[in-house]
This record gives C-alpha cells, structure tokens and sequence, in this order.
DNA sequence: CGTTAAGTTGACACGACTCAAAGGCGGTGG
DNA sequence: CCACCGCCTTTGAGTCGTGTCAACTTAACG
C-alpha cells in the first residue's frame, strides 16, 4: 500500500512544506512500535514522557472519575500527537487507550531539538495541530452542553467522517469506527442504555448506517444539518468558510 | 494599591523568573485599554489579531449555536490571555465578552518577537499558559459529562476559588464572581430556571453562600469534597499532588 | 413612579438514568 | 460439534433530573 504518511498528509493542511521538510518528517517515524487494542498508551498520572502519535489505528483520551465513571474527551486518528503538548507540564492528567491495534511513533528529543532549530514550517504545523485540538475541545463543550443526545452523537459522526477523510480513511462517506456503545455513552456523557437507543434512532431515521464497527452516512448534508455541525473548528481548509449568522446578544455592545 | 502585575503572578507559577524578565513582563503592560462590562473583546469570526491578555476585571469565552443559545466555554481572570494561541488559526472560533468593566493590555509584535528570541523562560511560561487552558478545557469536558448540575456547579465555584486565589483576588475564601445565573446556566449547560435552583440548593445547604455577586465558601473541603475537585488540573503548583485512586478498567492492559 | 433586568416560584412534560432481564454472537474447551 | 461462557446489544418499566412555559417578585435606575 503506497498510502502516504497519515502525519505528513495531516501536517500538509497546516502549512506548505518544503521537500526537505516532508523527508524530515517521512524520517521521524523511525521508532515504531505497535500496541494491541485496549491498551494504555498513557496514564492518567503518569510524568511525561516523550513526544509521540499515531500512525495507524485509533485510540481516545479519557479521563476517570472517582465514582468510577469514565468520560472520553477525544480520539487520536491516526496522524495525531499524543502528548505534543503536555512535556511541559509536570504530570498528565489524562490517558491515552487504543481502541484498535496500532502503531505509535515514539520522537526522539533529538530529533524534536533540531526541528526547533531549524524547521520553522514544522513547528508551525505542531503548533496547528494543538490547537486544533483545543478548539476541538471547545467544540465539544459546546457540543455537550447545549446539545441533546441525538444531535451530540451525529456531531460525532460527522467530525469523525471529516477527520478520517482528511487523513484518507473515509471514502464515499464510510469509515471504520470501532466503538462498542459503552465509549460512545462515555463520550457524549450519557449511559449506555441511552447510547443504544440513540443509535436504534439515527438508524431508524436513515442518518447513519452503525454496523460492524464501521459507520455509513447515507445523506451527509442532511446529518450535518441535522447535528448543527459546522466544520470550520477543525481548521481541515484554509479557505474562508461562512459560519452562519451569529447571535447579537441583548443588552450587549461591541467593542 | 501595590497589588502585583497579575500576568506576572500567574506566570511565575509556571517557572521561575529572572529580575530581567520581570522588568520584561512589566513593560509589557504599556498599552492598556478599558473595557467597559457585557463588551465583546472578540467576535466569533473575526481574522486575528494582535495578543491580549486580561490586566483586571473579568470576561469569559463563548460560542453561540444558530438556535440562539450559547454555551459558556471558559472564564478570564486576570493574568489571563485572551488570544495567545489564536493567531496561527485562520480564523477565531469563539467570542469573548466582558462581565465586568475591564482593563485589557495589547502586546505589539515586536515585542513579541523579542521575547521569542532572547527570553526562552517567559517563552516557556506563555506555553505554561496555554496548555493549563487546554487542561482546564478537558475538565469542563468530564465535568459536564459525568456530573450533575448541583456537582458541577460547586465545581466551578472551586475552580473560581482557586484560580482568583491564585492571582490575590480572593481572601478567606471570599471573592467577586459577577455573573448572572443565565450566565451560570450556559456554563454548566443547563437552563437558567434550573441554575436558580441549583443556586438555592447549594445555599440551602451551607456549600456556597452566593450574594451581591460574591461568593463565600464556609468549608472549602466540604465544597471540594462535594463537587468531587481535584485541583491538580489548574496546574497552580509544581508540588506533587495525589490525584485519589485511578480506576483500573476491566478488559484492559497495561501497555 | 414606570420601566427593565434579574431572581424566584409552580405546574407539567420529557429526556435520560437505573435496574433488570433477555437475546445475539464469537470465543473456548470438552 | 456442541455446550458453555463472556461481552455486547437490545428491550421494558419505573424513577428522577432537567426543560419549558408562564407568572410573579425584587432590585436597580432614571
């Protein structure tokens, strides 16, 4: 399979790159290493350690409560940094599980030190990503807080859609999505009685085909508009795209 | 009043500072503006612009959905940036608005520029700043989806308490927090009916006293111990902290 | 005083949770 | 090859948290 690197393919959204940076970022992934399914990648507690992302397979972060109860706070597709961000800060407060088998890349810190020094584009690129995954997490805040369980769970599925096409996993609206009900209950923040009987209506409804892990849409605009979901938070083009009319507030002036 | 640059308290959380940067940091509090309260500081949709951050006063990030509702996605407190991270984002996702008269500072891009080239330790607190917003962020997120409103709500009031508490801004374990409870509806996620009640509820019994747009904790562990708070994630100390038994999920290795 | 924004209250509807049990499905071992 | 087992999904019934609508009170302000 001559499938370019998920990483450089990602990356390339960010910024243009020169052929010497996309052979820079072809030769990070020398340390691979592949992790079963289920597994922790990281946890919660844990020092940091080096820098590292997902070249195939899909996992999610999650964090747990004392209760026991779990919630997912986003998934790593395959292109996307673990812990870019979190060397700085003295301990995670999250963990990392593969839901599939996959293939992490482990970056030397030599190998980050001389991107720093001399690879402006990249670092521009990393930037990019961590904050498309902040803006991700607002999103989803969003999402969960004004949202109800059905239109939250098609909002799933369209980002998912979005960002698996971005990176060449999602052709003709279909894609892998290996999810048992309980991680989705654990994602949207509702139990996972509820989950399934979200699932049975987005199906009954004909707005996503669930079956064998993997997920159809049939009519994508018609779930887009059904879940709200704009796509501009993931920063997938760099072309100008119209968010809609936004709400003037009462009472509110502008600066 | 000889209260201390709040940016400077805040950063020097993150890392030690030499008397160098110090004098930096202060400098860069020259361009000062007032706000008045319920402005927007920034417009879901505008191009970026230049870097902000919160001298005094208070504000608090928000998306808005094309029903009309808004979802509350985080507070400013003084010391905080309004925009750091923004600019290499084509476009901002979010709004910001004032809840109170505001003091905001503009920090031109040559300086920095040249905080990027000679100051690697203010550099690194800025980095410090972003990813503690991240963090934070990811606790919203499990705090919505897992807990119920009269949790989440001290919740935030802890998280309040913490970080003004940090900046000076709230003794005894009193502090000003001026938000209407519509405003601690779209924070939590609920309806503003319900956030009345809620408010009641915890004043009821003896968690929050909420009055003249302050608050007062009488038994901050009791608070804590209630909203089920685990400060670690505001990352406001570098001591370590215990963080309580990780649940250790079924069907799942150790990688 | 009249006006407006914010807080409060009650009645009712509905979304979501819980508990419990049953069915499907792929393993593994006898 | 079948029986058994565990994991996941599905279903039903009852409960509870939360939303909605509407009215009323209180406070702030000119």
């Amino acid at each position: 399979m001559d499938m370019p690197n998920p990483l450089i393919r990602r990356l390339r959204i960010a910024a243009p790159m020169s052929a010497a940076d996309l052979d820079r970022l072809s030769s990070l992934c020398r340390n691979r290493q592949d992790v079963p399914a289920r597994t922790r990648l990281i946890r919660q507690g844990d020092p940091p350690r080096s820098v590292r992302f997902v070249l195939s397979g899909m996992a999610y972060r999650h964090k747990s409560l004392p209760d026991g109860s779990r919630s997912i706070i986003g998934y790593l597709f395959p292109g996307d940094f673990c812990d870019l961000h979190v060397a700085i800060l003295g301990k995670i407060d999250h963990s990392i599980t593969t839901c599939t088998p996959s293939t992490v890349v482990d970056i030397p810190q030599s190998d980050l030190d001389d991107i720093m020094a001399t690879a402006p584009d990249i670092v521009r690129a990393f930037w990019w990503a961590t904050l498309v995954d902040e803006a991700t997490l607002r999103e989803w805040l969003t999402r969960m807080g004004r949202r109800r369980a059905d239109r939250q769970m098609a909002h799933l599925f369209c980002e998912a859609q979005l960002r698996l096409a971005a990176v060449g996993l999602a052709e003709d609206n279909r894609f892998f999505l290996p999810l048992i009900q309980e991680e989705l209950a654990d994602t949207l923040g509702i139990s996972t009685v509820h989950a399934n009987r979200v699932v049975q209506k987005l199906r009954e409804d004909g707005l996503v085909d669930i079956r064998d892990q993997a997920v159809a849409i049939p009519d994508l605009p018609r779930l887009r508009e059904f879940a709200e979901f704009d796509p501009a938070y993931l920063h997938l083009s760099r072309l100008p795209q119209d968010t809609g009319p936004i709400r003037q507030g009462p009472a509110e002036r502008v600066c």
